[in-house]
DNA sequence: TTGTACGCGTTATCAG
DNA sequence: CTGATAACGCGTACAA
């Protein structure tokens, strides 16, 4: 429809040069109240608001626009995770762009590219695995990045915001422990991916304190999603040597794991990283560990905000708090 | 760190002018080889990338990016049409741009005012419930919205894709009275909400059609939230005339309607819209209405894109279909 | 207090 | 096939 209305116009009709609007819409103090009063008014007469792209052209004028490149918007975790951040960059008066990955460090590498072209102040990346090899120092020519989730590689040039997963695993572990489990499986996905590796050694960690030998017949990895954790799981219990109790290190697991003692009408005590609704609807005894995944984006982006306000300081490793859950017992 | 290269700084070392860097930038087919050759070598070599900022000042040349809108990016019905909106986008090059209205109008009006400063090219909003005060033509600017879940009014200006609510809610309440159900309770969230509004009316289409008088000591209205569905179900199951079946109208009902049920020890049928992981791990007679809210947002993104495109036809309301499910009856 | 002139990085026009 | 030059909308020196 109509075209979009310019300094230029509201400076033609109010009758001013376009620098003072400049200063009018700037909120720069030297203008004399009556000019400003009838160039405010031409400027809300007109619907006039200024052009976010023009501006930031200039340099040194940042693009308030960041970038986030998860690996799936869809996965809650994520989408948790993309709402802190938004939290955050709203209060400082950016805008969040989003894009998913689909853990393919191609797409990742190309995503991060368009959105330098886009000119970001800065990144927030949840990196895929082979994110070592694509997401360098060059790649980014000085825009500020936070990995968040995992690290990019270890140790990591990035500013980085983890879970702690390792003593999350450990305390759940130990819980069963306490509860006089002494045969404890461990489910896991993709041996890759840090933070089942983390989780991992958390499990490994509670068994060893307790001077409980890790079984390999009860450590099962590389099961990804909820209907090969289901498998696994009906395989756990064939065999002779049965577990009494179970760690998920993720909620896709826990799925699975829940699923498969559901159709088995089996009563386990089950672990499991991540927490979830329905906890409190089933009816098997569980130890979540339990964390707030917008708490991680909160995190991320409070430490971009830094960086883009020119913090140079070396790069952080910031871990998010953990608790744990028992279900039943109400907070 | 290092600045980043222009088109001035390929053109001068490729010993060229400006414009013969643009051309080969944006693939014209009127250049010598062997200069193209020599320009996307210098290109390579700098890392040159393009500024999109730079590049749709001008007018004519729109941004790529476009807007989302929704109530709360952390709750997955929201990421779903996000991820479906973000699947769409990048097939076309545009990005996604995503925030929270947290359902306040004011909120929702500044976010669009926000994006409309960075010149985005369209906006898909899932409209707060004030929104006809405030999302208006003139508000737009002639940039096109599609409004997503809900309609921003009725009839609605903008192109709109909805769930078949009507239509889910009364086949579901059918398959009820197909098992034999009579006395079906519903629970639904705030009356003024759309969705709730047409799945209460379909509802009450099913009861009508099967010749059931709707009894209004077994309608509940205004209860938001799990913990509201909580009590209210309480309430239904302490009053004489009790349900034998109860259907939430979504799923946070939904959950606090079998909180109840399971902290009574009471099996009733539930049948509810919105699906949900861990139905079939529920010890409960379920009726679900079923959809893929990515396909929401897919086709939310596609009309769009249409529009950005330059589609000037009427309004559209598109209505995206549901199924029932029924878990145990695995798909 | 206000205005003029220039530059940001790109694309478009039009001449060579 | 190639290049000089003028926009695009805004902010910043520097003048007035």
């Amino acid at each position: 429809m109509n075209a979009r209305p310019t300094m230029q116009d509201v400076a033609r009709i109010a009758g001013v040069s376009i620098k003072t609007v400049s200063r009018v819409v700037n909120q720069e103090p030297r203008v004399d109240p009556d000019t400003r009063a009838r160039v405010q008014a031409t400027i809300d007469d007109l619907g006039f608001r200024r052009n976010e792209q023009a501006r930031s052209l200039r340099p040194g004028q940042s693009s308030s626009l960041i970038g986030l490149v998860s690996g799936d918007l869809g996965n809650p975790f994520y989408s948790a995770i993309a709402r802190g951040i938004e939290e955050i960059a709203y209060e400082h008066g950016h805008l969040l762009l989003t894009a998913s990955s689909e853990e393919q460090p191609e797409r990742e590498r190309q995503l991060i590219e368009t959105y330098l072209q886009h000119n970001v102040a800065g990144l927030i990346v949840a990196p895929t695995l082979d994110a070592a090899r694509t997401i360098t120092p060059e790649l980014l020519r000085g825009v500020p990045l936070v990995s968040v989730d995992r690290p990019v590689r270890d140790p990591d040039p990035f500013d980085t915001v983890l879970l702690d997963n390792r003593a999350g695993a450990r305390r759940a572990v130990t819980q069963l422990i306490h509860d006089g489990h002494t045969r404890i499986a461990i489910i896991d996905g993709n041996p890759r991916v840090y933070t089942g590796q983390e989780r991992t050694a958390g499990y490994l960690d509670a068994l060893s304190e307790a001077g409980i030998a890790p079984q390999p017949n009860l450590m099962i990895h590389g099961h990804h999603g909820a209907r090969h954790a289901e498998e696994a799981t009906h395989a756990l219990l064939s065999q002779e040597q049965r577990p009494s109790a179970i760690f998920a290190t993720n909620n896709r697991i826990a799925t699975g794991v829940i699923r498969a003692l559901h159709a088995r009408r089996r009563t386990l005590a089950v672990a499991s990283f991540d927490d979830f609704e329905f906890a409190d609807v089933i009816n098997l005894p569980l130890t979540l560990v339990s964390y707030d995944a917008m708490d991680l984006g909160r995190a991320a982006a409070a430490r971009l905000m830094q960086r883009i306000q020119g913090d140079g300081s070396p790069p952080q490793r910031l871990t998010q708090p953990v608790t744990l859950r028992v279900p039943g017992e109400q907070p």
